[in-house]
RNA sequence: UGGGGCGUGGCCAAGCGGUAAGGCGCGGGACUUUGGCUCCCGUAUUCGGAGGUUCGAAUCCUUCCGCCCCAACCA
């Protein structure tokens, strides 16, 4: 794990938010405190776009001298496994945030709930309904109709008490019986049609076993949960927006301990980016993808391995701002962020993806020298490491064109450029085998250009190179600029048949320079014009696998495919 | 057609009655032993439209238009 810095509570862009607990400091409400929670359901893995609302909750927290905790949702066994808790909590603590011994779960409070449940009940504010579930959707009404009383709504309170004890007591089948709130089925808004406040369900919860055969539903437990921990702004998003009446409600009538605040903000949304944990989940289990945290993926386990830092993520949430409008934030931002920060840290390193064998035939057969390479040019305290070279390199195949077009500043027949922190090299002939393939390029160099040398001239252009007797091999994986999509208007609503799990590309036979075969695992290095890369954590020890974390920007693609 | 929200440049986003911040992107230039980085410059006479109030409006009022969410015993 990367050690927390004190950008983790870097204030978060959120002026409306900010505006709000401000008022409620001032008026004295919530008692001068701030208390935030980030409320997860175990039912998958986190993306980007929880990264978001992490980095709302515990940025709003520390903003205002607040603690913020970590909460699961745990109130529907049917959909949650324990494999996903642990991997939250590794995903919260890499993106840098602390939550000490503050780690709850709904289902915590599953017997406060149920007590609070009865007090409903007997004050004439909750019922057992019988109705099924059709036949509840049909007394709902619709958008623009009221709803009907169901004929169980005026049923006795010490009728519904017993029904709800031999509910909780595994006496009653899935589906025969659910606990209402007596609220108004006439009201215009849906959420206050007497709402589900608990179903049966005989599923094993992942923490409570079968201690429980009644489960409570989000709009009951997520208001007493607040309230239970002391949470001050429960912070959720927009299509929640219409439950706020009701989880009013919920705390006005169950009096719980304190009086938390529902605060809705826009989730966010990245274009080419699929964020529906449903198609995620899709996507993992028809293994178009391998496993979640496959660097396609957007979730956050699955950027990490991509070689995302964390400071580039909490950079990019803090830049893209919270607010109340709809938004699909162009990826190019998270990539900007990423970039930038990585520019300022990755080792840089020579690479070849796709080489070609150069001959240098002026330089003594069997010699050999260590030129000084300069770790990174962004960080003079980084240092330099000695290269070897020798008289047979290879250079990356693009770098040299027979033919090449006006502004191609790089190897062509009669041409020079730099071999970066060594010599320059000029091009005599390409020699190509039977197929009229290049199989080879002979060259000379200039013995007295040596990088920083007094004699040292100018040339148009630089490449990097790999001595060929000294080169590691190593496999790349070229991802696409990002995740899963294809369709670059895609704003992650598409279907699941529009996502792109193609977008890879393993290119083996790469050639790395030799200090590369002690890099760690996870390590972030620029191979120079190529882009960023990570060393593949999860790869096996022997094998050298780079994941193209985010690529650099290419003038060159905006000329050639300007003057083509 | 009921209710709840939201509409500021290609994408985010400040602004909250005093004459349109910033970032990304894009375009141009300088620099460069990475065509990277860095650094300059440019990029909304206008804030969904139309009226109105005002010396003055993105900000207030009226009205129209558009988009999103809600009819799970999901969250």
């Amino acid at each position: 794990m990367e050690p927390l810095t004190g950008a983790a509570a870097a204030p978060v862009s959120s002026d409306f938010i900010r505006d709000i607990i401000t008022d409620d400091l001032r008026s004295g409400k919530q008692g001068g405190r701030v208390h935030t929670r980030f409320p997860p359901e175990p039912n998958g893995c986190l993306h980007i776009g929880h990264a978001k609302s992490i980095c709302l909750n515990f940025g709003v927290a520390a903003e205002f001298g607040g603690r913020c905790n970590l909460r699961y949702d745990d109130t529907n066994p049917a959909k949650e496994d324990i494999e996903y808790v642990q991997s939250i909590e590794e995903d919260v603590r890499w993106l840098g945030f602390d939550w000490a011994d503050r780690t709850f779960y709904a289902s915590d409070y599953f017997e406060t709930m149920y007590e609070y449940a009865q007090t409903l009940i007997r004050e004439g504010h909750a019922y057992v309904d019988s109705l099924t579930a059709d036949e509840i959707r049909g007394y709902r009404g619709t958008l623009t109709e009221p709803g009907r009383n169901s004929p169980h709504r005026d049923r006795p309170a010490d009728e519904s008490l017993d029904l709800f004890r031999r509910m909780r007591a595994g006496e009653c089948a899935d589906g025969t019986h659910v606990l209402r709130a007596r609220i108004d089925m006439a009201s215009p808004n849906m959420n206050m049609r007497d709402p589900t406040l608990y179903r049966i369900r005989h599923a094993a919860h992942h923490r409570t076993g079968d201690a429980w055969s009644i489960y409570p539903t989000y709009d009951y437990a997520h208001p007493i949960s607040d309230a239970l921990e002391g949470i001050t702004h429960s912070l959720c998003t927009l299509e929640f927006e219409d439950h706020r009446p009701l989880y009013d409600w919920v705390i006005e009538q169950t009096k719980p301990p304190s009086r938390p605040r529902q605060i809705e903000f826009a989730r966010l949304n990245l274009n080419y980016t699929v964020m529906s944990k449903r198609k995620l989940l899709a996507l993992v289990e028809q293994k178009l993808v391998n496993g979640w945290d496959d660097p396609r993926m957007p979730t956050i386990a699955g950027i990490r391995r991509r070689g995302f830092t964390p400071e580039a993520v909490r950079d990019f949430c803090s830049r893209i701002g919270v607010a109340k409008k709809e938004n699909v934030v162009d990826v190019a931002l998270l990539e900007h962020t990423v970039r930038e920060d990585l520019n300022r840290r990755a080792q840089r390193a020579l690479a070849v993806l796709r080489p070609i064998k150069v001959v240098i035939e002026n330089y003594p057969e069997g010699g050999e020298e260590l030129v000084s390479a300069v770790n990174n040019p962004e960080d003079a305290g980084a240092g330099t490491r000695p290269m070897p070279f020798s008289r047979e390199l290879f250079i990356e195949r693009d770098d040299f064109m027979e033919a090449p077009p006006k502004k191609f500043f790089r190897l062509s027949p009669g041409t020079e450029v730099r071999l970066r922190y060594a010599y320059i090299l000029k091009c005599e002939r390409a020699v190509k085998d039977a197929a009229g393939e290049i199989v080879e390029l002979r060259c000379t160099y200039d013995a007295e250009s040596l990088s920083g040398s007094t004699a040292a001239r100018r040339v148009k252009g630089t490449i990097h190179w790999v001595s060929a007797r000294h080169a590691v091999d190593a496999e790349v994986r070229l991802y696409d600029r990002l995740f899963t999509s294809a369709d670059p208007e895609a704003d992650g609503r598409d279907a699941l048949t529009d996502l792109n799990p193609q977008s890879l590309e393993q290119v083996t036979g790469c050639k790395v320079e030799p200090s590369l075969a002690e890099a760690a695992r996870g390590d972030r290095v620029q191979f120079e014009r190529l882009g960023y890369f990570c060393l593949d954590p999860d790869s096996s020890p022997d094998a050298l696998v780079f994941n193209r974390t985010v690529t650099l920007k290419d003038t060159w693609a905006k000329i050639s495919a300007r003057t083509s």
